[in-house]
DNA sequence: AATAGTTTCATACAATTGTTTGAAACGCAA
DNA sequence: TTGCGTTTCAAACAATTGTATGAAACTATT
């Protein structure tokens, strides 16, 4: 079996073409023209192209959980246990935007790829998927000890709505762009990630410290 | 030619199928099936697959834009000119989420169609979808007249985090209820789009009204 | 060196997909 | 009714895709 060369060569492969052009745009023959192997080794070493994908997800999905966990326990660790939520929330959304942002060449494959499979949902990604929830679920946990007299709900939506700005922010960068003629600047991944730690944590905490300062917002009319 | 049935019959089942699936999960027969036709009607009444898809994203595109517009106009005439920031970003957020949540039969297949369409981003849509950005200027316009002291970069940032709370709740919706067990009630469609409004707007007052609300916020540590 | 097990390779297969074709059916004016 | 343009239809076509096959090449143990 030696170093599994072949079996490598087609995961790094797959995963490049993957988080560049994504699922449905990506067919064996281009992976095996990418890894300079024959067509025939994806099914003899992965059985089929579905387990493939599976593996690649699985490998990805615990890589990024990993370093997520790892800000957040080092957050946790200099609050001495408790985390401030600021820094909860910018473990959870730090790696993949660190990862799909800033400069072309220092993006991480891991990122894009796990962006993609968030994305498009291919029958493989979503079997797995319900285990991202109990991942989850440590980071609202977490977030539960750092605001104790916010309600369950309110922290859900919270947690909920950075990650809708983390990737909506990663899927449509070039739309943002466009739209504010360049004057946001999605290179500075460090600031995009204070506004969308920021966007966050005000949400959580307005309630509580700021209810007063935006009066008209609970204020329905039309209809 | 009278009254179009055959074309018509196919705009609607390709609707609802897009909408309902997906696109790349959707194949013409599944169309020309659902809709009681012949296969080749499809390309007869508008030349290839892409068209068709092209010209259902064009006339949903404007119907979706001409209910927000509508609502945006309403709240701009009820403040005499200039509308509330709040009223603005509903009028963005309110007809999608209206249309993709709440009781099941009573969802549009325009608002469904057209967050398929903003997800999967499948060629002929990506050609057009440029236009879309000359609509959200309006809305920027109507923000930097609401909000005439924020900075035009974070008035973006504000309307780009509003579509991503308002898609990305759509799109996950269903995770959401699970990692909150149910608690987060997705039904409740005026609630949620409360929500989504209240976190932009908080975003966008907060440097005004609460900048020492959450003074941790800023801080930056670990790396 | 001989052999057994593993890996690679060119090639073929079967299924699916969008598209085309040419004849049949239809609608309607002359 | 006749004739003509439009629309429908069944069938076939061409291209692509994931998968399977069987022989060849390789590796390493005996």
């Amino acid at each position: 079996m030696a170093t599994d060369q072949t079996r490598t060569a087609i995961l790094i492969a797959a995963e490049r073409l993957y988080a560049e052009r994504g699922f449905s745009d990506v067919t064996l023959r281009d992976i095996v023209a990418a890894a300079n192997v024959n067509l025939a080794a994806v099914n003899y070493h992965f059985g089929s192209k579905d387990e493939l994908i599976a593996e690649l997800f699985v490998t990805r999905s615990i890589a990024l959980n990993r370093e997520r966990l790892r800000e957040l326990r080092a957050a946790e660790d200099e609050g001495g246990g408790r985390a401030e939520i600021s820094a909860i929330l910018r473990a959870l959304v730090g790696p993949i935007l660190r990862g799909c942002l800033g400069p072309q060449n220092q993006r991480s494959a891991v990122a894009q790829f796990m962006i993609r499979a968030s994305i498009e949902s291919v029958p493989p990604i979503r079997r797995i998927k319900t285990k991202e929830i109990d991942h989850l679920r440590k980071f609202a946990g977490a977030m539960q000890r750092a605001l104790p007299d916010s309600s369950e709900v309110d922290l859900f939506w919270g947690l909920h709505f950075a990650l809708a700005m983390a990737h909506h922010t990663i899927r449509e960068s070039e739309r943002l762009t466009k739209l504010s003629d360049g004057r946001c600047d999605l290179d500075d991944v460090e600031d995009v990630i204070e506004r969308v730690v920021r966007g966050a944590v005000l949400g959580l905490t307005a309630r509580m410290s700021a209810a007063k300062s935006a009066p008209k917002v609970a204020a329905r009319e039309a209809r």
